[in-house]
DNA sequence: GGCCTTGATTGAAACGTTTTAAACTTTCGT
DNA sequence: ACGAAAGTTTAAAACGTTTCAATCAAGGCC
């Protein structure tokens, strides 16, 4: 032990395993890989010096020669925001069950990062990718020309609805607003996310044509465009308050905006809710434990990741025939209302 | 168009490239990794053609000839976790600034898992890992043997103390503690987290240190043993409760067992901070909605994702001559009280 | 015009696997 | 005993890069 280089970092690989076995190394790689039509002998003998040298297969030469790296990648705007942990959860059980890593990207709401991220994923040989677009259509169209397997999950550039699951977006709105208006409000504001996006937009749309059918007056200054982040919701909670005639209601299209929205509600002074109620999309963990507790649409997110992983697997399969068939490939999830404190009727 | 297969799948490859541009391939390498020696000529023939066909490098086989891969693990015991995530996100600031893509892992707080993790971040070929242990220090040892690149982030197998990057626990519960004693509390109880981990140790240590150095009684029944999980903090917190002789302030030593802890205090009608003080570790966007505000011990997660990375990166570097040096290689961050409304003196 | 030097270009050998086809065994029917 | 058939084992050719050493072209110097 003196001869030893101090950097030394060589790996033990297939051919150390051969040679103590007394094999050679297509030998090894059968055991390796379960192929039957190897003795009982052998086999031992391989794993026995398998054992000794804890050789590890090298998955990168494996993936080189094999075409495919049995890694996914996903990418969602925000990992600090529990709604897309969850659904990663869902996600990564699913992957894991099926022999894949899922490897989380964060674009950070940025196209430009989204883009950069596809090119890297792309260029890392994943078998397929879960996204959670920031972006409009262009990157879509450009993958899909190539086939490269690929999944919208929640969110998707409006105009595309093709290998997506995502929740009901339009409906989950709709039945908010209309339990709003059954409680007897009549000016309700709306704080919307990116109208490029799906979730931005249907969930515009549900509160559109809840008002609509009720006959309510949407008015211009009751609609705010945010951008799903924390401090829109913010910004534009202060433009709601600040109107002369506020909502006595007020519709925040993620649990982001709202916190921003919450925090223009106590820096205001204004009560929640004997003053305005507030209805947000995305529960979360601490949403009851929130002062006050918060009225929420909750999304099944364990199981959109799920769902999502299982498509992506379909797609992914080399023995698609399928892809003329050109079903639908959109599963519609259910989302939940949740009615805690944040909401009550006006003027009480 | 009528003879390609509905499956074709073939990337397009350097050699493709090659052709197009009447070059070899070695040119073509060349020029990818902006090696000096080509001509102006060749480069931009060589460029063209890489943009005519879409070229995208095969980061698999590069990994394969280089033996680096330029990606980094990332295991976490809970993605769900914001003080997590916020971590992450200074690691993967630091790491795309360098080159490098973080795949993140979750171990689900299951040393089972994390080992089976290590091995596929392993055979992955990772060029290193950050790792929040969920496990004693067995699979340190085995790792550091091999002397792969690895460094623990926030919490770490008690009794190592090296390559690591953590809050100073210790010192920080102790001035919680400190401050809690000055509002005038005398019974004080901690709901502590996993102790063979540091974070949860020290965090018991410095509350032990604070309560002796002010003479004040460790009642057993004041201790608490929780997992870090919300499920735990609800428990804890009921026994806690339901004592005799209850404590006027609780300590929780993370923020999902505070928030069991919360519902706890809400299910058993104990008003905070009336009847009983709160007083959490780990700050997080909600914690200042909370029901009430809640007191919190706030570690800087950007900056300690950033430092691990860096010391990740030096240690990685091939060119390390330093190991000798048995330099401490710890970083030690301080963390920051943030006084608000679920602490208050007792019986006022 | 020969001879060196310098710089640009390329052929071919790795990297650690999988896989095909060929080369060994053994068994067995005749 | 002989050959066929079946069952094991292995040599060698990929996979798409990087890189070393060798080739080639072009000046520069006497």
């Amino acid at each position: 032990m003196g001869d030893r280089r101090a950097t030394e970092k060589k790996m033990v690989t297939m051919h150390d395993v051969a040679r103590l076995a007394n094999v050679s190394v297509a030998t090894v790689s059968a055991v390796i890989n379960g192929k039957n039509g190897v003795s009982a002998k052998l086999t031992m003998q391989v794993k026995e010096a398998m054992a000794t040298l804890d050789y590890h297969p090298d998955l990168i030469a494996r993936s080189l020669k094999i075409g495919r790296t049995h890694t996914i990648g996903m990418i969602v705007p925000d990992v600090t925001n529990p709604f897309h942990t969850e659904v990663m959860r869902g996600v990564e059980d699913e992957a894991r069950l099926n022999g894949y890593s899922p490897m989380l990207c964060n674009s950070n709401e940025d196209p430009e990062q989204e883009r950069h991220l596809l090119d890297t994923l792309f260029s890392q040989r994943v078998d397929g990718v879960l996204l959670a677009a920031s972006d409009s259509s262009a990157v879509y169209d450009r993958l899909t020309r190539r086939r490269f397997p690929i999944v919208f999950i929640d969110r998707l550039p409006v105009g595309h609805k093709q290998n997506a699951v995502v929740t009901d977006n339009v409906g989950a709105a709709y039945d908010a607003i209309k339990y709003l208006i059954s409680l007897g409000h009549e000016r309700i504001a709306i704080i919307a996310g990116h109208l490029h996006l799906s979730t931005g937009s249907d969930r515009l749309e549900g509160y559109r044509k809840a008002m609509q059918e009720a006959h309510l007056l949407i008015r211009d200054e009751y609609f705010q465009g945010g951008d799903f982040q924390l401090e829109s919701g913010y910004r534009c909670g202060l433009q709601l308050l600040r109107l002369a005639d506020p909502p006595t209601a007020i519709f925040s299209c993620n649990n982001k905006m709202t916190l921003g929205l919450m925090r223009a509600l106590s820096e205001s002074q204004m009560p929640c809710p004997e003053r305005v109620s507030v209805l947000s999309f995305d529960d979360f963990e601490w949403a009851a434990n929130f002062s006050p507790k918060l009225t929420t649409i909750a999304q099944p997110t364990h199981e959109m990741g799920k769902q999502a992983m299982r498509m992506l697997l379909r797609i992914m399969r080399p023995d698609r025939e399928d892809l003329g068939v050109s079903e639908e490939n959109v599963v519609v999830l259910k989302a939940e209302l949740r009615i805690r404190d944040s909401t009550a009727s006006p003027r009480s």
